[in-house]
DNA sequence: GTTAGGG
DNA sequence: CCCTAAC
């Protein structure tokens, strides 16, 4: 039999099945899991402890509930963040607003040497600044060897020392951060009980370089565009802790931080249909009650689902932004203007939107890419709209000419810019209660669960656009060492280093995008975010498929992933036996009904034939087996 | 962890 | 490609 095969199908002739997988486990599998991380405190949770003895104080303490003054909220302060620190002496200022003894800032800092620490977070107000609605906590690198600098780290450009800089706000941008929703920090939050108030307006100095990366004129280079044009502006981290405890340990999808139109009222988020969890909830329990619900993996789709955006705009095609759009942006409907000019745009790329990830400091450059890739391809994946900035405000009428905007007119300056958003359309599906493991339980208070989140508005200034991901397909090797799918090589990280934490601490690579929160704990469902990208098949490898069932049979989908395609790491077993079922279904309709990139008939033939041969194996197998059982029972 | 099959 | 049951 195995010879006829040979001869008939020309291949090396089917291996009759063995003892199936006695020593399975002692193979070699590809795995892509990521080990569990390092309990470490961050700043955050500095603050967030801090916050949460002040709050306690001020509850226990009828002193410290008195503790109306300015003067005695930063000696407060500043006794708990030095407490904290174990004594040691951080540097801890407070700046309070012009408008009302409520906003105040405190800064957790040591001081460093090159330069001074906070002022760059205040820098660049810009006119629409409100900076006095800031009550929050901005801790330098420096702070403590409880940081988790290493991660957070970020290069400041502008002075050349490298801090981090932690920011845990209640303006009505951060209020929306989860990092307040999350952490514990209605002490420091509670100081400013009014900021609760507002949540309307988001100050334009929150997003000064949301607009900056498409331009009408070419930048020289992209370093003098980040560097130069803004250079007051400084690159801050804020700790996109989403709101639940447990989910900012996943690699979160960047739809979640798009940088969107500077007005929230724009984007309004859904807050019943969203799971947050209220600042205060207990991580314990929630780790508890997560491990122990049943969590499905947390879906591309259902995040969108989880967000609800109720944006008024149509979509912007995308179509309409083009290096060419002179074709479809011509404003030539404006009748007082005797002639009208044609408007030429260059967009020299759009800004991918803030992308959040983590991986294990013992995860590899290469998980690391691929970690990247996967976010990037659902960003882009995923349906996207244009929305268009212009002095910092959205353009909202599509029907408005590039006249009528001022658009035409603007085109010297920085003023125009473009972004990706979600579509709300996709987004804004209501989520089901039930379908979310993470929806607070009723009795639960929320204290800022009325705040409409706005994980859109976290981003508070990425100047740099995150590098073009490289989305050409470098083919369907089966053998590609890297994982066949685009390598986002843009990145340049530093091949040599497989510390995470490098990663991120590289100066020289504008990748504080790339934020890696703080892992406490992980669940499952962090390790998958989003839908595969799609990778058809290639012929080739429906050849390298088809020869291997053909010599170990269906029903062997490991042993012919290892086969075949061990080197294609986006290739699962499951994949291929899939494969396989849309091959046999594809060769047995009419080659009419096919699509996609027609397999040879020679392949599909084969496939049938191999089919047919381990169908009827099969069906022996089974037959022996039965007659076996049966005469163990006759005996 | 694999396999099989429905979605 | 996802999900899940069954093993």
């Amino acid at each position: 039999m195995v010879l006829q095969n040979r001869l008939e199908y020309g291949f090396n002739g089917y291996q009759v099945p063995a003892t199936p997988r006695a020593s399975r486990s002692t193979r070699r599998r590809s795995s892509f899991k990521k080990k569990p991380e390092d309990n470490q405190m961050c700043a955050f949770d500095l603050l967030a402890t801090v916050a949460g003895k002040l709050l306690l104080e001020k509850e226990s303490s009828p002193m410290s509930s008195n503790m109306s003054s300015d003067k005695d909220q930063y000696a407060a302060v500043k006794h708990a963040v030095k407490k904290e620190c174990q004594g040691e002496d951080k540097l801890v200022k407070a700046e309070a607003c012009d408008q009302g003894s409520c906003d105040r800032r405190y800064f957790v800092s040591e001081p460093v040497s090159q330069a001074p620490i906070n002022h760059s977070y205040r820098e660049s107000p810009g006119p629409e600044n409100d900076h006095c609605r800031f009550t929050s906590a901005v801790a330098t690198s420096n702070c403590t060897e409880r940081f988790d600098t290493q991660k957070l780290i970020v290069k400041d450009k502008l002075h050349g020392n490298e801090k981090a800089l932690f920011g845990i706000g209640t303006d009505s941008c951060s209020l929306r951060d989860p990092v307040v929703r999350a952490g514990k920090l209605s002490g420091l939050v509670s100081l400013d009980s009014s900021v609760q108030e507002r949540e309307e307006h988001v100050p334009r100095s929150s997003f000064p370089g949301s607009w900056d990366d498409v331009n009408f004129v070419s930048k020289d280079d992209d370093e003098s565009s980040s560097g130069c044009t803004h250079p007051s502006i400084t690159k801050k981290l804020f700790r996109p802790t989403p709101r639940l405890g447990d989910r900012r340990i996943r690699k979160v999808l960047a739809s979640k931080y798009w940088k969107v139109a500077p007005k929230l009222k724009d984007v309004t988020f859904s807050n019943t249909n969203v799971d947050f969890k209220p600042a205060y909830w207990n991580r314990k329990n929630s780790y508890k009650r997560l491990r122990s619900d049943r969590n499905y993996p947390f879906k591309k789709r259902k995040f969108f689902d989880c967000i609800s955006v109720s944006n008024s705009d149509e979509g912007i095609s995308s179509e309409c932004v083009s290096d060419a759009p002179e074709k479809g942006i011509i404003g030539d409907d404006f009748g007082s203007h005797p002639k009208t000019h044609e408007v030429k745009l260059r967009i020299k790329s759009f800004r991918v939107p803030e992308l959040f990830i983590e991986l294990p400091e013992t995860a590899t450059v290469g998980s690391l890419k691929r970690t990247v890739m996967e976010a990037v391809t659902a960003i882009l994946g995923g349906e996207l709209r244009v929305g268009v900035f212009l002095q910092g405000k959205k353009v909202r009428d599509d029907n408005k000419t590039l006249l009528q905007t001022g658009i035409s007119q603007d085109n010297q300056s920085d003023s125009l810019g473009f972004c990706l958003e979600p579509n709300p359309s996709q987004a804004s599906k209501p989520l089901c209660p039930e379908e979310s493991p993470f929806l607070l339980p009723c009795g639960v208070p929320q204290p800022l669960s009325r705040y409409p989140p706005a994980p859109g508005m976290i981003q508070q200034d990425t100047r740099n656009v995150m590098p073009e991901p490289r989305v050409a397909n470098t083919g369907n090797s089966i053998d590609s060492d890297h994982d066949s799918a685009p390598s986002p090589t843009d990145m340049s990280v530093d091949k040599s280093t497989t510390d995470s934490r490098a990663l991120v601490a590289v100066p020289s690579v504008n990748v504080e995008t790339l934020a890696v929160v703080p892992v406490h704990r992980k669940s499952k469902r962090s390790e998958v975010v989003q839908r595969r990208i799609r990778r058809p098949f290639s012929v080739a490898e429906v050849e390298a498929l088809v020869q291997a069932v053909e010599k170990l049979g269906t029903g062997r989908w490991r042993d012919v992933k290892l086969r075949a395609f061990d080197n294609a790491k986006h290739r699962t077993y499951v994949d291929l036996k899939d494969k396989w079922k849309t091959l046999v279904h594809t060769a047995r309709i009419s080659p009419q009904q096919r699509r996609g990139e027609p397999v040879p008939q020679e392949l599909l033939d084969r496939v049938l034939t191999a089919h047919a041969y381990w169908s009827q194996q099969q069906a022996k197998q089974q037959l022996k087996q039965q007659q076996q059982s049966e005469n163990c029972l006759l005996l």
